[in-house]
DNA sequence: TATTACCGACAGGCAGTCGGTCTATGCAAA
DNA sequence: TTTGCATAGACCGACTGCCTGTCGGTAATA
């Protein structure tokens, strides 16, 4: 029996499935057939709401995007959380464990899903800096941090990290992963002429509160 | 009439041919046929030699894997050069014009060709920080540079660069991009804990000699 | 009645397979 | 040295099955 519905609703239930099938066999691994099958409706249904197969995964990216974006800026919003922990935040929301779009990230990394990846990756530089520049401007003014570029900086942060603690592109072992972490936080202090500690100290809160204490 | 040649020429014809192809119209919006045709063979021939179309494209990359690190390498071995000279060789020889391998490079960053390019990037990122080090190294026992974390600041430094001034993810006017050009290399002297300026006066000499006053 | 969500047969193009053909090379016999 | 022969591997092109995107038509809704 035909079921009709709202072109929104479609749309999403379409959405939903596609992140789904993406995330288990990938972009080229998925056909227009597979998802048909999984949502139940035919050719002409699945193109009549979007154009091609690459329309829906601008679509599916739509929605990662404003996710990510949306939260960080919540997170960076929050001026009652002081200004480094803040930062810490809005990065490990984006990258790490712990924030909420943990699961919505994890099967972007495979490198069957290149170009998602790539156009995921051009949310991530382009939308994030100027949220976590903003902070550092604060931290500016209260004389915790002092660089002249703290967008380039903030750049640099969000470019390294989500390149090398998100990606499969480095190779590491735990060991190599936990020491890359202690260089960059020592690194991102080098940048922002912060005093040297302050952000490690910080971080340490973070990294046991997160992970290994809760096993 | 039927050609026969040796393997090894016959696949560096066809990846010659690949090469030209891929920059033009990227990998997918390359067919094997286009392929067959442009280099003069048939379909078994093709599959003989090469077991997929993404196996050509893996060839392709060792191919431009061996030039760009054996360049690098090239430079970095050059003791007679100044270091901070040629660490600044070395990494205009992999992402800014100049190099060798502009031309290579070239036509990589295009959105088509999102698997290429990350495949790419895998071989940058893990064989140029490495190449690099070793020149910081030298530069810290001269006394040039100061810092605990030599590799983990030539990831950053590599995996900053190649992402913004090799690639299309930010988009930047020509001033953005000078300065943050000038942005990138007060950050890295702050990393290396090198004397401000130090990077930059040998900049200058490559700004100027390199593009401006050869018009 | 008009709009729009929905349908499914169809066309064109694609990557990869397979059985078979041709050619160069090495070796043995004349 | 020349001739005949056998083997390996370079080469061929028809064929298969799948895949994306199209299109004319149908059913539900407002």
């Amino acid at each position: 029996m035909r079921v009709v519905k709202k072109a929104e609703d479609r749309k999403n239930e379409i959405l939903d499935a596609v992140d789904e099938l993406f995330g288990q066999k990938g972009f080229d691994g998925t056909s227009t057939n597979d998802i048909l099958e999984k949502v139940g409706i035919a050719r002409g249904t699945l193109y009549h709401h979007f154009k091609s197969k690459e329309d829906i995964m601008d679509a599916l990216i739509d929605r990662y995007a404003v996710r990510l974006i949306d939260g960080a800026q919540e997170v960076a919003a929050d001026k009652s959380i002081p200004i480094v922990e803040r930062i810490i935040r809005v990065v490990m929301a984006l990258n790490l464990s712990g924030g909420s779009s943990e699961q919505i990230m994890e099967h972007i990394h495979k490198p069957q899903n290149a170009l998602m990846h790539q156009k995921i990756q051009k949310v991530i530089i382009n939308g994030v800096p100027p949220i976590l520049t903003e902070i550092i401007r604060e931290g500016i003014q209260q004389g915790l941090f002092s660089t002249p570029f703290p967008y380039e900086c903030m750049e640099m942060v969000v470019i390294y990290a989500s390149t090398v603690f998100d990606d499969d592109l480095v190779v590491m072992t735990e060991k190599e992963r936990s020491s890359r972490i202690v260089a960059f936080v020592c690194n991102v202090e080098r940048l922002l002429g912060a005093e040297s500690g302050s952000l490690m100290d910080v971080m340490g809160m973070f990294g046991e509160g997160d992970e290994s204490s809760r096993d």
